[in-house]
DNA sequence: TTGAAAGCGCTACCAT
DNA sequence: ATGGTAGCGCTTTCAA
C-alpha cells in the first residue's frame, strides 16, 4: 500500500472537538475577527450595525465561545491580576474575613484576584514563579520577600508589590503589621494589674514565629526599666503539652501570663485548671485575637482585640499603586491593638 | 520647524524600563531565539554547545529575565493550572490543611494550584470566568456549578473537572462528601445512649447551608421508623442568640442536642450550662469536627470525626483525569465519620 | 460599517 | 550546532 502524504489541509469543517476561538465565532457569523472583537468588547469607538451585532452575539452563543484571557493580556501588554501567596499556616477567622473583603473590593475595581499556593520555595524562587504570571500587583503576606524578589517582580512589570508584614521591604509598599503593640498591649495591661513575674506562650508551630516573635518582644519592651520578668514559655498546640506546662507551673513562680492568641489561651488555661491554679487569683491570663471562644470561657478572658486594616483600604492602595508606579513606596502602620479586659485578669 | 516622521526605528539599544524578553536575551548573548529557548529550557533534542548555554545563561541573570507564562501557554497550547475557587465562607483547619496537601501534592506533580475570588458571581458566569483562564482542570468546592457550568469549562479546554460537594454534576468527576454521614452517625449515636427527642442546631450564616442541612437531614435519617423526633434549632453565631435558645430550653423538652459541629456546640454547651441545664444528665450534647477545643471543654464533648480525603488522593485523581479526559467521571464517596465518646454524651 | 494585517512573547519545526 | 520563521488567540490601527 502506498502511503500518500496528506495535502495542506483546507479549512476544516467546526472541528467540534476543539476550543472555539473568535475566529471560529466570525466563521460562522459571516464576519470578520475585527468585528467579532468589537462587538464582545462593547467598543464604543467604532458604529457596528445592530444585525451584525446580533449575528456576532448568536453566534458566540452557540458556540460557547469564551475569550482567553492570556491571549488578551499577552496583546494588551498587561493584565488586572492581582496575585496573592496563599499563606502555608492555618488561618483564623480574622485573616479570612480580611481576604474576602479585600477580593470583594478589588473585584469592584475590576482587578482579577488570584491566591497562588507556593509550597516551601524559597524567597526569590517564589518571586520568580509569580512573575512568570505578570500580575500587575502582587501582595505578599507575612515575611518572607526581600529586597532581590521585590526587584524581580518589579522588573517583570508589576506596578505594585506590597508586602504585609512586620517590617518595610526595600522598594516594595508596606502594610505595617507590627505585631509588636499587640505583645506590649498586653504586657501594659498586666503590668497594670499589678502582675510582675509575667510568662509568654510562644507556639511551636512553623510559619507562626513571624507572628509570635514580636509579640514576645512587645511584652518585654511594655516592662523595660521596670522591675518586671518576662518568661518565655514554648508550646506545642496540643493537651500533654500543655498539661506539662501546668505541672511545673508553681515552680517557674508566674502570676501572669500572655499565652499569644485565645486559642492557645484555651489550652493553657484548661491545663491550669485541671491543675487546681485559680484564674485570676494565682495567674492572671490574657489572649489574643478577641475570638468568640474567649468570652465562652470561665472565667471569660481578657483579650487583646486586633485592628486590621480593612480590605477596602488595601484595595484603594494597590489601585493608587498601580495607576501610579512611580510614586515613592508608602508605609502604613495599620496594625490596632486594644486590650478588652474580662475576668481573667 | 518641520516635522519629520520617526524612520523605521532600529533596534533601540536595551530600553531598562521595559520587562526584558527571550529576544533581549538573545540579543545581549549574540544568539538567536531560538537557542535561547533551547538553552533555557534544557531541550535535549538538540545540542547547544557549552560556551553558548553559558552565554545565554549570563545575559538571562543579568537581565533579571523571567518567562511569561501567558506566552508560553498560549503558544504550547496547554497550561497547567489547576484552578480552584476559594471558598467564601470562613474555612477550619480542616479544611485549610486539606488545601494545603492537595497544593504540595500537585506541586509535585507539576501542576501549579491557583485560588480563584469569585465574589458573588452566579454560577455559569463564575465558571466562564474561570475558563477564561485555561486552566487544565477545574476543582469546585461545596455547590453552586451545574451542568451547564461543567460544558462551559469542558468546552473551554479544561480536561478535569471534579467537584468536592454533596453530589455529583453531569460530567465532572465528584469527590461526593455527603454529610448525611455526619448527622446520620451523630443521630445513630444519640439513638443508641437512649436519647429520643433529639435537637439539630443549624447555624444561621449564609453559605453553611450546603453543610447543615444534608446533616440535619442525616440526624432524621437515622431515626427514621423509631419513635424519636428531631427539632430543628436555628441558631446564629452569638452569644445572645444562644442565651435565647438556652432560656427556652425546658420548654423544648429535648434531651440531646446534636449541634453542628464543635464550635456551636461550644457556644450552646456555655449557654445551657449557664442555664443550668446539666450535661449530659439533662440533655446529651454531641458535635462534630474533632477540633482540639471540644477534648478542651467540661464535660469532655463528644463528636463526629471526619475522615477527608487525603490531598494526595484528589491530587492522582486529577492527574488521572487529565491524563485521560475520555475516561468515564469517577465519582467516589470519601466522607467517612465515626462518633468519638466522651463526657458529653 | 467592515476587513486586512501586524504583533504581543514564546516554542518547535525545518533549514543550513 | 544554530538560525529563520510560522503561528498560538487576541486587539487595534489603517484602509477601503
Amino acid at each position: 500500500m502506498v502511503q500518500i502524504p496528506n495535502p495542506p489541509a483546507p479549512a476544516p469543517p467546526a472541528p467540534t472537538g476543539s476550543v472555539p476561538t473568535s475566529a471560529d465565532v466570525a466563521r460562522l457569523a459571516g464576519v470578520s475577527r475585527a468585528t467579532v472583537s468589537y462587538v464582545l468588547n462593547n467598543a464604543r469607538a467604532v458604529r457596528i450595525s445592530e444585525p451584525t451585532r446580533r449575528r456576532v452575539r448568536e453566534a458566540a452563543r452557540e458556540l460557547g465561545y469564551v475569550p482567553h484571557a492570556a491571549a488578551r493580556s499577552l496583546r494588551a501588554g498587561h493584565s488586572r491580576m492581582v496575585l496573592m501567596p496563599a499563606p502555608a499556616f492555618p488561618v483564623g477567622p480574622l485573616y479570612s474575613r480580611f481576604i474576602n473583603e479585600l477580593q470583594a473590593a478589588l473585584s469592584l475595581l475590576d482587578y482579577t484576584v488570584v491566591q497562588h499556593g507556593t509550597v516551601g520555595v524559597h524567597d526569590d524562587e517564589a518571586a520568580r514563579a509569580w512573575a512568570e504570571l505578570r500580575p500587575v500587583a502582587v501582595l505578599v503576606p507575612g515575611a518572607g520577600l526581600g529586597p532581590r524578589g521585590v526587584e524581580v517582580l518589579k522588573r517583570s512589570g508589576a506596578r505594585a508589590v506590597v508586602t504585609l508584614g512586620p517590617e518595610t521591604v526595600e522598594g516594595a509598599h508596606a502594610l505595617l503589621m507590627d505585631h509588636d503593640v499587640v505583645g506590649y498591649s498586653a504586657g501594659a495591661h498586666l503590668f497594670d494589674r499589678g502582675r510582675r513575674r509575667i510568662g509568654v506562650v510562644v507556639p511551636g508551630e512553623p510559619g507562626l514565629d513571624t507572628f509570635s516573635a514580636p509579640r514576645l518582644a512587645g511584652v518585654r519592651a511594655a516592662v523595660r526599666g521596670t522591675d518586671a520578668t518576662v518568661t518565655e514559655l514554648p508550646l506545642a498546640h496540643d493537651e500533654e503539652a500543655a498539661a506539662r506546662l501546668a505541672a511545673r507551673w508553681r515552680d517557674l513562680g508566674l502570676d501572669a501570663v500572655f499565652t499569644y492568641n485565645d486559642e492557645y489561651a484555651m489550652l493553657l488555661m484548661r491545663a491550669l485548671q485541671d491543675e487546681g491554679v485559680r484564674i485570676p487569683e494565682e495567674t492572671a491570663v490574657v489572649g489574643a485575637d478577641d475570638l468568640m471562644l474567649g468570652r465562652l470561657l470561665r472565667p471569660r478572658l481578657s483579650t487583646v482585640h486586633l485592628e486590621l486594616p480593612s480590605g477596602q483600604e488595601l484595595a484603594d492602595l494597590v489601585d493608587r499603586a498601580v495607576r501610579d508606579p512611580s510614586a515613592a513606596p508608602e508605609a502604613h502602620k495599620v496594625l490596632g491593638a486594644r486590650v478588652i479586659r474580662r475576668d481573667s485578669t
